[in-house]
DNA sequence: CGCTTTTGACCCGCGC
DNA sequence: GCGCGGGTCAAAAGCG
């Protein structure tokens, strides 16, 4: 990994049709393109990770609202599993630092706590009243446990409009203020049953024409816009061959790692241009370091 | 009426 | 131990 100190961002840049995309990912990682704090351990799968159905309905949908051709979509990396916590704030704290965006403090607890709440006490989780149904329901963690980190996925996209299509259905559960930026982060759930993926969205502070998306986890599932056969309304997501990438181990020598970000959490990623153009049903020429 | 969004409270890991 | 910050829950409100 030579030149530790390359801050050049996006390493690999790819456009057609208007798009533009840059990939990043973590360093400190035994395969090149995960993700890795390095307090996590290792990413036993990365096929797990690097989930290009994740793609559908975006790069290759220049007609939806979202990518059209007047925008741009960058793409990035930012990876991560087996963890043992779920530290959702990692991907979109990394992405900000690949995107050398600064940070301060929020205000989520600014809110004041004066409502006469019976389940203040966080040991107590169970409102008032006996057969009252508890507040909410504290899993059993087993002492040692460690809970699985999900595969994630993010880019950052050109784009006015937060929520970009992506061909599946989403359920917001949340919104939260991002540590020093003005634009707050949301939280949506796929709304299949059974289906677990999760999805963060929230807008650059340096470039607020950019939104950050990041994806939790692994479709089960296939797209409702696939199977509802929305060819008319977008063109048709980009179809991958599972056995190549999904459970199969990822190809990696799709992947070269080039160095890593100057935070030292960062690697930036050659991409192969044929790979790209494989998934992205591009003329790889196309493909150009900047 | 059912689904989605909003929003404040709650949970929890981490750093100090 | 405490506070911060990110993530999640769930009741209420909104909407088609």
């Amino acid at each position: 990994m030579p030149d530790a100190d390359n801050n050049s961002y996006p390493y690999i840049m790819g456009s057609q049709q208007g798009f533009h995309f840059s990939f990043l990912t973590d360093h400190n990682s035994p395969t090149p393109f995960l993700y890795n704090h390095p307090k996590q351990q290792p990413v036993q799968n990365p096929a797990e990770i690097f989930d290009p159905s994740f793609f559908h309905g975006g790069y290759n949908t220049p007609s939806a609202p979202a990518f059209d051709s007047s925008s741009e979509a960058a793409a990035v990396f930012c990876d991560s599993s087996s963890n043992n916590n779920l530290d959702l704030g990692e991907t979109s704290s990394s992405v900000a630092a690949a995107q050398n965006l600064p940070t301060t403090p929020n205000s989520s607890t600014e809110a004041g706590v004066e409502e006469a709440d019976s389940c203040k006490s966080k040991q107590v989780k169970l409102c008032e009243g006996g057969d009252l149904k508890p507040k909410r329901v504290i899993k059993e963690k087993k002492k040692g446990e460690k809970k699985e980190r999900e595969a994630r996925f993010a880019f950052v996209t050109k784009s006015e409009v937060d929520n970009l299509e992506d061909g599946y259905r989403w359920r917001k559960y949340g919104q939260k203020a991002v540590k020093n930026s003005p634009f707050p982060r949301s939280y949506y759930k796929c709304t299949s049953q059974k289906c677990s993926v999760k999805k963060l969205i929230e807008r650059s502070y340096e470039d607020s024409s950019m939104v950050i998306t990041t994806y939790l986890g692994r479709h089960n599932h296939h797209s409702p816009a696939t199977l509802r056969g929305r060819a008319n309304a977008m063109p048709a997501p980009l179809q991958l061959s599972q056995p190549q990438f999904g459970f199969h181990g990822f190809p990696q020598n799709y992947f070269t790692a080039i160095n890593h970000h100057n935070n030292s959490h960062f690697s930036q990623l050659e991409i192969n241009p044929q790979f790209l153009a494989d998934q992205f049903n591009m003329d790889s020429s196309f493909l150009q370091q900047p």
